[in-house]
RNA sequence: GUGGACGUAGCUCAGCAGGUAGAGCCCCGGGUUGUGGCCUCGGUGGUCGUGGGUUCAAAUCCCAUCGUCCACCCCA
């Protein structure tokens, strides 16, 4: 393990085969998303430092503490994008595209996080995430909800529970605010450190503190629901019996608030007790607030994301992917003249044959280790070609998998012969 | 940012009352001059994370530092 070269800390190489799992959760979630009218958006890495300060809230940690900012050669603080919602917001409000009514988007790429790198948690790290604008009724988040469940249920995922929860409108969620300092305040010596320095900047994220003596003043906390202005519960009834309706299973978690400042009325998140402390593997919820906020026109839009490597490592720990299975058939020539007539007849096959995966042998090498290549990569057929197939107009067949006689084909029919096997397959 | 555990070959790990490195797997080659997997024989590969200290002598002891993991924290 050399020291002199390393990745950046938190910042981690994406190998085979995990790859292949990240792309086949990837095409997955593409799929699901294109399928219900979502259209993918291609975001900028870097913003602004103000946009997230004015977004995901100056006082939140993400912004205080956690972001790579830096200025610019004009020296204008820029940021690594720390989440995707901002960028998606402020794209929708410099290209217009929130005065063409509803609008439903889904990204995908790396957000920047300065934390303490542990298991399911990266400086650099992923999302896949979905956007909805436009649209008031509760139906939206249950369509955004059963869009991820849709993606669990596609991949193969169990044991993720969904939790739900409301914060209310902005005058419900500030009414709120006030009743539960005031309830904090009188409390204020049984709490812990951490929540105790929340009281003057983010007072609701005490709500899932994990000590233990706070979970228990907590208990008697007053609850959001009972802040609940008219719309705002019939919302939330609305949006569950939706959820009913469609067979989703949930929780109501009235603990449930989020980290980032945008969030108002619903709010949802996804967990699994598989992986350690870092349980969140999906959450989002409705920011009817922020596009007007970021000065654009008044757009209601809900949204969710995902956190890709979570995802993957739940998923791995499923046993959710096939088997990796070795390429089709290892092309294996002895000789100059036969490496040479290799080469044209890789690229025949692979024109004859798209779905074809066929390695040529590279390097030389005797048969006996072009043979071990072949088998070590899995491959279903070696194909021999030397100087007497050669000079056949011909190939050798042979079975690695399975035991089966080795056999003379023609090169000219060696196509279909593999098309057929292929297919068998 | 805080606390704890741990860093020895590409991988998994042994060696740690201090005497200057080992195994298994992998990889390469021979046994079979054109036939893989099994077997067998041989081979490549490590400044023992890094820097300092103690000592005649340090992978083994001490300090620092970097990194990994776990928890706090944060959140996807």
């Amino acid at each position: 393990m050399t020291q002199a070269l390393r990745p950046v800390r938190g910042f981690n190489d994406i190998l085979p085969p995990a790859s292949v799992h990240w792309q086949r959760l990837e095409n997955e979630a593409a799929a699901v998303l294109e399928q219900a009218g979502y259209g993918e958006i291609r975001l900028p890495v870097v913003e602004s430092t103000d946009l997230f300060a004015r977004s995901i809230g100056a006082s939140s940690d993400i912004v205080e503490k956690e972001m790579y900012s830096f200025p610019d050669r004009q020296g204008h603080s820029l940021s690594l994008r720390p989440e995707a919602t901002a960028g998606c917001v402020r794209a929708g409000i410099t290209q217009g595209l929130f005065d063409g009514g509803q609008l439903r988007l889904w990204y995908r790429g790396p957000m920047f996080r300065h934390e303490r790198p542990q298991k399911g948690r990266y400086r650099q790290f992923h999302q896949i995430g979905a956007e909805a604008f436009g649209m008031t009724g509760a139906g939206i988040e249950a369509e955004l909800i059963a869009l991820a469940a849709r993606l669990w249920k596609r991949i193969g995922l169990n044991g993720v529970t969904l939790k739900i929860n409301t914060l209310g409108s902005f005058e419900d969620r500030k009414r709120y605010r006030a009743a539960l300092l005031d309830f904090l305040h009188r409390h204020e010596d049984s709490l812990d450190d951490d929540s105790r320095r929340r009281l003057g900047s983010n007072p609701l994220r005490i709500l899932d503190s994990k000590v233990a003596a706070t979970r228990e003043l907590l208990e008697n906390a007053p609850r959001i629901v009972d802040s609940l202005g008219s719309a705002s519960a019939a919302h939330f009834d609305e949006l569950r019996r939706q959820l009913d309706a469609l067979g989703i299973a949930y929780v109501c978690d009235p603990f449930l608030v989020r980290g980032l400042d945008y969030y108002t009325g619903s709010v949802f998140e996804w967990v699994t007790d598989a992986l350690g402390a870092q349980d969140a593997i999906c959450s989002g919820g409705r920011y009817d607030g922020l596009v007007e906020e970021l000065g654009g026109r008044r757009t209601p839009a809900a949204g969710w994301a995902l956190g890709m490597e979570r995802l993957v490592l739940l998923a791995e720990s499923q046993a959710v992917f096939p088997a990796p299975s070795g390429p089709d058939a290892y092309l294996v020539a002895l000789g100059e003249a036969p490496e040479l007539r290799a080469l044209a007849l890789a690229e025949a096959l692979r024109d004859r044959l798209p779905r074809l995966r066929l390695i040529v042998n590279a390097d030389g090498g005797s048969l006996k280790a072009q043979m071990r290549r072949a088998d070590k990569c899995g491959a279903r057929f070696a194909i021999i070609l030397g100087e007497s197939e050669l000079a056949n107009g011909a190939v050798t067949v042979k079975p690695l998998l399975e035991k089966q006689e080795q056999l003379a084909v023609a090169q000219d029919v060696l196509a279909d012969f593999l098309a057929q096997r292929i297919q068998a397959a």
